[in-house]
DNA sequence: CATCTTGTTGCATACATATGCAATACCAGG
DNA sequence: CCTGGTATTGCATATGTATGCAACAAGATG
């Protein structure tokens, strides 16, 4: 077997002639200690190699300064720049991030039930579903939960997301201005917040401007699915004219399958809108309008309800970061954007 | 403040009317208790809401299941697969993944030297170099350490690694045999090891068949270095017939250049190979020649060697794992690719 | 010089669990 | 009934660090 022998506290304070108590000092800043011993201290810690043991550290404080985050699908793009930056910011507020999958589905892994009792800071789960016995295990394990891409109706737990409405309405009222005849929409995961509160945005706004109720497919926020699903969209008769995709993923799925499959030229012939403004819409390959979900502002939104949680458990809230609408050429241009820019920002950016 | 209560091993005792220790032992598979005593004692847990707290566990066990990885640049979808399937082979493993932001230069983060001391039963470092003071931290702190997609000179040290020469090798033969005249590399980030063996190999192949000297360009693995220095490429009066791009990020970046801004139609006026064959290149919009790595069976090694080493942290070794070359539009295509199929495995995928 | 203050230090204990060892109970065989 | 063995249980201690408390020293003030 595999028994390690560690330097403790005990090593060092037998071999700088003081106690175990003053090598615990000459760690913690702020200390009681004379300078001079702290000195002497952290020459002999460093001779032996010491480093102080954070778990025993943890078992004291009570709080292990981890983060657990949860995530499903690494596929999409806007995660896999959240964890980059969560990662990073984490770090930086001195709390380690403890990864577990996440099945994409409703609810979380049964690892969960295990990882729990890390005595976490927080939990962050990266669009994952709480699910309400989930979230009863949490209250217990008194382990306070930030949604992150979806809210749930549960009181105790905190979440960040990007305004879902105003950014469909937006999009729809890109579309209605573009004089787009019949468009579809093709929806994520049902049961998803963030699909629940896109689709009913985007289906009351063209109610609202008498717009015909639009086509609906199935997409899943899944590639694959959204190509089945822009397949049975262009197979009509009836083709649309328009797109919207509930994410950016299945919006590039189905560029794809428009393009190369139907042969069609995207940004006139079909408009195809998507949302997330993942780094890759704007590769000239794609250039995807999209309506922006900023992850750097909800990264830093998180951390900083991560921050209030950890001294204040009951301090749950609910966070909305504003996005903005990226036009870019796979929707049809419009003369005058700002027409319709009565709720939110829209911008035209350059390609990189 | 947060002071949080929990629910010990003692409550749960007193609960059920027994010691601590027959508490442990319940949660303890194979330990000596009787069935209904066990029963009991769960029964109580249960109702108290108790679960064994994992830190006090691993302070006992000199041992923490906990596996640290640091990564770079999640930019490449590469480590994106290569992340997913590694918590989700971590996590059926029973083991618990660390994430850390590890700058993509040659070495890891400061943040490294606090995790070290978690007591992690290795440390896996994604696409980053392993400074020799690093090496020897890790060896003080006898945390084994595992290196993915790297490889170091540094003895103790394992690593998990595709097989860049014959990698390299055949893509400089199947560009030989497309009679491509003037071939261009783009070179990954100077000093990684990934880079240095394919660039030498793909070097050392073409001058052993008697070609000219290809031309280089650094693009460092990134999307923006590799954009510019394939602009660098196609405004030379010689513009090179073929691009070898050390990674498939830098190969997509290769063609949304040359086929937006110059307008080639690339795999017949210029043809562009990568390197990882990463699941955007099957996408029709890229179509990317690509030699493989088998992220899956790279991980499924990684996991097994950390599993070898956590019982005998001197049981270090180096892996290679197998690729294949998968033909697609994005290079010339030849009549029969198996003509120069001396050495590895090549393959005509289907588009998805 | 006595007293008080301030700054350091060590002692003892707590954190939550695992485990060797001894004690106990129980059952079967003689 | 006694003995030996086995199965269960509790006691005591260990893991490595943080911290309240008391002790102590040194300097300042009267």
């Amino acid at each position: 077997m595999n028994d390690r022998i560690f330097v403790t506290a005990h090593d060092v304070a037998r071999a700088a002639g003081v106690s175990q108590s003053a090598v615990s000092r000459a760690f913690t800043p702020g200390a009681s200690i004379s300078p001079d011993t702290r000195a002497r201290i952290l020459t002999a810690a460093d001779q032996l190699g010491y480093r102080p043991n954070l778990l025993a550290r943890s078992l004291i404080n009570g709080r292990s300064n981890i983060v657990g985050v949860g995530v499903g699908n690494l596929a999409n793009p806007f995660f896999v720049e959240t964890m980059q930056l969560l990662s990073r910011a984490l770090d930086d507020a001195g709390l380690r991030l403890l990864l577990f999958p996440a099945d994409s589905g409703a609810t979380a892994e049964p690892s969960i039930h295990e990882i729990l009792h890390y005595r976490l800071d927080a939990l962050v789960l990266l669009s994952v579903g709480l699910s309400s016995t989930l979230a009863e295990e949490c209250r217990r394990a008194q382990v306070p939960v930030v949604l992150y891409n979806r809210t749930t109706l549960d009181d105790a737990t905190s979440s960040v997301i990007g305004d879902n409405q105003i950014g469909a309405r937006t999009i729809a009222a890109h579309l209605l201005a573009g004089r787009h005849q019949r468009i579809a929409y093709i929806a994520g995961t049902a049961g998803s917040s963030t699909n629940a509160q896109r689709e009913a945005a985007f289906f009351a706004y063209l109610a609202q401007q008498g717009a015909p109720a639009p086509l609906r497919e199935d997409g899943h926020y899944d590639i694959a699915a959204a190509t089945a699903a822009t397949r049975r969209l262009l197979t009509r008769p009836d083709r649309p004219d328009a797109i919207f995709c509930a994410n950016d993923l299945m919006a590039i799925a189905a560029i794809n399958v428009a393009r190369h499959e139907y042969g069609l030229d995207v940004g006139r012939e079909i408009s195809i809108v998507g949302y997330d403004d993942v780094p890759m819409a704007a590769w000239p390959a794609f250039s995807l309008t999209s309506y922006s979900q900023p992850a750097e502002q909800m990264v830093a939104q998180t951390v900083r309800l991560i921050r209030i949680l950890r001294d204040d458990p009951d301090a749950h809230q609910d966070v909305i970061v504003d996005g903005t609408l990226m036009l870019r050429g796979s929707s049809r241009s419009v003369a005058n954007p700002s027409a319709y820019a009565t709720t939110t920002n829209i911008a035209t950016p350059r390609p990189d």
